[in-house]
DNA sequence: TTTCCAATAAAGGTATATAATTAGGGGATA
DNA sequence: TATCCCCTAATTATATACCTTTATTGGAAA
């Protein structure tokens, strides 16, 4: 029902019906969520009838979706075993963020190039939520937050693929994310490091931008690393 | 029939039969394959039967491949529609080139702390092979002893995600490869940039290192943006 | 009791069958 | 002649069936 008169519209909408979303898509989403916030945990064994069945769905979409956490390194194959979830190593994580602090270093260097002023005002409006949260202690609006800045500062770099090469990495060790900002004294300190970066970025300082980012990424990571050797030696984490 | 006298091994031998590898991985290769070197053209649509039909495979390994070079980037799919080879923006090069650049650099750094000397000895030899084939002008076993040359370097960096990373980031723009080697006087410009990043490594000069990988990869950008800018004019490269 | 082998079940790998959606063509009508 | 609609063919999406390999378990023999 458009009424009766017909107006002749601004522009063409570009109609997307895009909503449509492939099994395959639905089952990959739940699974990476599951494995993410581990509900499957490290080690497990993944077998496609008993997801399928789960899920309500046959065993095709299932492969399919594995495919994908396969290359994505969220389960890996043995050949005519099947998929497990993916163990990580303490090493695994070191590397992980190795690449991390390189590549959140350029995304934030790129950011204060290209940023505009609206993403610079979204950007400091996170940041006082942020200071809300970390006041309030609450850890899980404050990973939500967290997440949410750091997606408007990626984007900001107008690089498609680093913004998904980052979110790839991210999502890698989120799963451990949980150690990472519970330490105490970290919520804070993260805090002034981003306040840091975005006034580096509204500076449009590049060089500083990328300075802090880098230390920024290395400081998660010694803080993350060092509560990981406590609770668990060596080894796999499983 | 293992012969009548049993012999007692002298090491346990690491029985892989990983020689095996599933349908889904050969038919992955060799669509790769495929999409690189330009035997399937970027914007050409993936039938699943006739692909199936070509290897003589059935439609389920294909669908499997397809799905882990969406992921790679390689191909794109339209809902119900199937899947195209992926077509490449001028945009697109320049943001992976701009990833490269941080990565390489990031490599070839880490590359400088830990590579061991059998490793710099590999390097070096490759490099005489490298002059030679640029002697004769030898386009194609340049753009293959260059990869190994890389391949090794990046090893070095004793992180194996960095290496995978790189690796794919790569292959996205190799399909447009020939055309950056064969700029008249960069075959020669390449080598010498090759020659000193070597020398800086052995050096164990890890500032120098990535001072240098990053411009490698810079100039590289430049000399195919360049050409490409010259064949084509904007828009996606199809 | 322990070891080895065989039978069997269970799971992944591959192929095929069915459902659903889309593109395209041809004909009818204005 | 042009436009609209319906029908058909083709293709993807999903489900199911079949094949192959591997792990396990139970029993027989040493």
């Amino acid at each position: 029902m458009r009424g009766g008169v017909v107006v002749l519209e601004k522009k063409m909408i570009p109609v997307k019906l895009d909503n449509y979303k492939p099994l395959r898509e639905l089952v990959f989403e739940s699974l990476r969520e599951a494995i993410i916030n581990a509900t499957l945990k490290p080690g497990e064994r993944l077998m496609e009838v008993q997801l399928a069945e789960d899920m309500g769905v046959s065993r095709t979409p299932v492969r399919e979706a594995i495919r994908k956490l396969e290359l994505e390194g969220f389960v890996v194959m043995v050949p005519r075993k099947g998929a497990y979830v993916a163990g990580i190593s303490l090493k695994d994580i070191a590397d992980v963020y190795e690449i991390r602090a390189a590549l959140e270093a350029l995304a934030s260097g790129l950011a204060a190039e290209r940023i505009t002023e609206e993403e610079l005002e979204d950007l400091e409006r996170h940041l006082v939520k942020v200071n809300e949260y970390t006041e309030a202690q609450n850890l899980h609006s404050l990973v939500e937050i967290d997440t949410s800045f750091h997606d408007i500062l990626y984007k900001a770099s107008r690089n498609e693929r680093l913004v998904q090469i980052i979110s790839n990495l991210r999502e890698q060790i989120m799963r451990f994310r949980t150690t990472s900002l519970a330490v105490p004294g970290r919520m804070k300190e993260a805090l002034l490091e981003h306040k840091e970066l975005v006034e580096a970025i509204s500076e449009r300082n590049i060089a500083k931008a990328q300075e802090l980012a880098q230390r920024h990424v290395e400081n998660a990571e010694n803080i993350m690393l060092d509560s990981l050797q406590k609770q668990f030696g060596e080894g796999k984490l499983k």
